[in-house]
DNA sequence: TTAAACTATGTAGCGCACCACAAGGTCAAA
DNA sequence: TTTGACCTTGTGGTGCGCTACATAGTTTAA
């Protein structure tokens, strides 16, 4: 069992992220001490914790990494994943469509600007 | 001369925006009528619009909105424009990695999961 | 003249994902 | 026992780029 201190330093999320995470019930401490509320986490807590953050770097939003956690036993996670996967590679293909626009842009709109 | 509505309607940027951007100085009115403070656009005015709006497709902060119509006569346009695309390729490559780790975790990291 | 349609200002809120601070209670080592 | 490091809750703030609302004054067409 581990109190915020240590679990953050396990984790690399801040305290105050432990403690956002558990409002908002994304990830609950498995106990708490009912004389002075103290959170305490455990070895299950750390690999849940290491999942998140993971999903965090992959730009899942709270309300995404909260459908990952609601699906007990995560059977859907993989479905979750893919999904995710695929806005990414729409995003990549929005901002290169981006890149052609400004491009164009480039061509086209600056020469008017040019002598004015 | 155009009164807000009609500005609105010709830039696609709503009243409100307009007026956000009055207020930070990113595109003045040319004349403001001092009896009843109603703002005045022109056709000069209208051509900035245009302008930011096609920076606002490309991701531009109001901040960097802000670098580019400071930039007297636009003289730095075309670097920053040149300097916002790098950015994006760069936004496009971190993504790309970021797929890459995604497919790693796949690979990898999903099947502990298993047999949880 | 009157009513609709316009305009202004001021202020608050949104959504995201936290961060920061203050005030207080608690624990652990010397 | 005392001191310092820890823990709690509550609340407000951040940055971005607006959006929304309330209230009030003004213009315009019938």
């Amino acid at each position: 069992m581990y109190k915020v201190s240590e679990f953050s330093k396990m984790t690399g999320l801040s305290k105050e992220t432990l403690r956002y995470y558990a409002e908002i019930k994304l990830l609950e401490p498995v106990f708490i001490d009912p004389n002075n509320k103290y959170r305490y986490y455990d070895n299950g807590s750390y690999l849940v914790a290491l999942l998140l953050v993971h999903l965090r770097r992959f730009n899942f939003t709270i309300q995404e990494m909260l459908t990952v956690v609601n699906d007990e036993s995560f059977e859907n996670l993989e479905q979750i994943l893919l999904k995710k996967r695929q806005g990414l590679v729409n995003q990549v293909q929005e901002l290169n469509n981006l890149i052609e626009e400004m491009d164009d842009f480039f061509e086209f709109g600056m020469e008017g600007k040019e002598d004015d």
